[in-house]
DNA sequence: GGATCTACTTAGGAGGAAACGA
DNA sequence: TCGTTTCCTCCTAAGTAGATCC
């Protein structure tokens, strides 16, 4: 079977497309006149340009950002060029600037804004909603759809993730003469907002998105484009999981040629084989080269340094042991121990030979040369693939193991739970534990030793009252209350064994994007659990493609 | 064959809304 | 009914990977 979820030839995702293009945050007003920036001491009223980065800045004083080197020589620098020609005569120092009554009425903004009446957020929301029933939705090909970020991102200061060497940035106002609106040739062109008009308008039925403009800070491309839920995402997704799936039917005789080329004379051959060995085995992502100091130092699986991994010949009563400590996507550290065959292990060594730490670990491999071997073996695999696959078969196999027909309804969650933990945990999903944990658990421990001393008191009053012959008839409402009591406790014990499990682990990121939604609608079948207990709403109008195909008969 | 561009998926955090329990 | 906890939505950065350019 042919994967082509094109229905129109060669590439065009539609045929018809027609929006209102995207919504612009309001324009900047000046500062009330007795809110004032000041220099040196002194009062200095700054231009329309200035005075709205400064507000970015004072905005964020309370955060560690502030503190930064990086961030405040970027914001500075940045800042400046926004200012008048005597504005930047006179501002030269930013440890001379006060921002401390912009930042006292932002607070009392924020502030305002939380005590607002009921009625009050009710307009409020009433009129967002009225901008998302105007600006959210789309018409593509005879389907009405929901759009996914339709509003323009407003202007403020770039925040990168770690170390990153363009925080502070200022992430510039777009207008609508920075904006390519795409849509269908014989729909009605988007209004551009008075006065203005757009870059382009295109007709491009082969890709998927609505509007683009390019970003100052990374030069990058963003795009405005559909909503999870909508047909032409589901039908893609759908497709990730067939890939993976195909997978799933050769990956023993993918593995068995892997491990055939570890011993390869060619050495781009046996790095290329002992990479896909981590890709597959440890889930790490394919490692694209990246341009150095435009991004935080990040790496991946292609990307490896011989700083990033420590061979030990025994560890912990184990042989051959790779200890991998760098960081990922986002900066989120990768921190394992990993037993490995002696063949991986011997050529680790070799690979890591006469070489600085600095330098490469796979100095012969990029992802574009493995993506180009893997698909060789199956049309459609990239690295990434193993990823997905490896989640989903993952997710099927704890399930298998850890679900009772006979568990209650909450021990069946904590089953779910604790298979989509695996598949977290594989992916290295995590998360900084919230600020409240250790006091939230203490809480819930104390409801949990309360409600043990009611339930003990609540067996000995139904212990006595059997004793007493006559008091038959509030016999039964005593057995209720101890009932209820220990549902109550069991509940609460279970509640208390998945937060902690889930002190640092984000299940969030793996059931949105690795997960065969079709596994989880099976199991929910299988163990009779109201399919809501697993997805919220806006989960099940995504995979609404997976709920409406999958029985409970579904195998990855 | 490497650099750059383009289009798309994957990612964690912030903050507000809803639910819960005293 | 109120304060706390949990859940959900939004936001936008940061990846992957194929195409195109030179």
């Amino acid at each position: 079977d042919i994967l082509q979820w094109d229905k129109y030839e060669d590439g065009v995702k539609w045929k018809f497309l027609e929006h209102r293009g995207p919504f612009f945050p309001p324009e900047y007003q000046h500062l009330p006149d007795n809110v004032n920036f000041y220099y040196n001491g002194k009062v200095v009223k700054l231009g329309l340009a200035a005075e709205e980065v400064a507000l970015f800045f004072a905005q964020m004083l309370d955060h560690e950002y502030t503190t930064k080197d990086v961030f405040r020589n970027n914001f500075f620098k940045d800042w400046r060029k926004e200012m008048t020609l005597e504005e930047r005569v006179l501002i030269s120092d930013l440890n001379k600037c006060d921002f401390q009554e912009l930042h006292t009425m932002h607070k009392e903004k924020v502030e305002a804004r939380k005590a607002m009446s009921k009625e009050e957020k009710l307009v409020m929301k009433e009129a967002n909603q009225k901008i998302v029933e105007e600006y959210g939705f789309c018409i593509l090909d005879h389907h009405r759809e929901r759009i996914g970020n339709f509003k323009i991102e407003p202007p403020g200061l770039f925040r990168g993730r770690g170390e990153h060497p363009k925080q502070g940035m200022l992430k510039k106002r777009i207008q609508p003469e920075d904006v390519i609106i795409n849509c269908g040739k014989k729909s009605c062109i988007p209004e551009p907002p008075a006065g203005h008009h757009w870059k382009e308008v295109r007709h491009d039925n082969t890709v998927t998105w609505l509007a683009s403009w390019t970003e100052n800070v990374q030069g990058s491309c963003k795009y405005v484009m559909l909503n999870p839920s909508s047909k032409l995402k589901g039908e893609k997704d759908w497709e990730k999981y067939e890939v993976a799936r195909r997978l799933k039917s050769c990956v023993n005789g993918i593995r068995q040629q892997y491990q055939q080329d570890i011993k390869s004379k060619q050495m781009e051959t046996r790095q290329r084989a002992v990479a896909l060995y981590f890709i597959d085995k440890l889930a790490l992502r394919a490692g694209n080269e990246k341009e150095e100091g435009e991004t935080a130092d990040t790496v991946g699986c292609c990307s490896l340094r011989v700083e990033h991994i420590t061979l030990h010949d025994l560890l912990e009563d184990k042989e051959c042991v790779v200890e991998f400590d760098f960081l990922g996507k986002d900066c989120i550290r990768y921190y394992n121990k990993v037993p490995v065959t002696k063949r991986v292990f011997k050529n680790l060594t070799l690979f890591m030979k006469n070489k600085e730490p600095g330098d490469d670990l796979f100095d012969r491999l990029n992802t574009c040369l493995l993506n180009k071997h893997l698909s060789s073996l199956l049309p459609g695999l990239t690295a990434k693939v193993f990823r997905t696959f490896n989640a989903s078969i993952t997710l099927q196999e704890q399930l298998q193991q850890l679900s009772n027909m006979t568990d209650n309804p909450t021990e069946k969650l904590l089953s779910y739970n604790r298979a989509n933990r695996a598949v977290a945990v594989l992916c290295n999903h995590q998360r900084v534990p919230p600020k409240t944990f250790d006091q939230s658990m203490a809480n819930l421990q104390s409801k949990i030793d309360g409600r043990r001393e009611q339930l003990a008191l609540a067996k000995s009053e139904l212990k006595l009252a059997k004793k007493e012959v006559k008091a038959h008839s509030s016999d039964s409402k005593l057995q209720k209350a101890v009932q209820r009591c220990e549902e109550q406790l069991m509940k609460m014990e279970v509640q208390a064994t998945n937060r902690e499990e889930n002190k640092q682990i984000a299940l969030g990121t793996s059931k949105l994007n690795y997960l065969d939604p079709r596994i989880s609608v099976a199991w929910c079948k299988n163990m009779e659990v109201p399919l809501d207990k697993i997805y919220n709403k806006s989960q099940r109008d995504k995979f609404a493609w997976a709920v409406d195909m999958t029985g409970a008969d579904f195998i990855f």
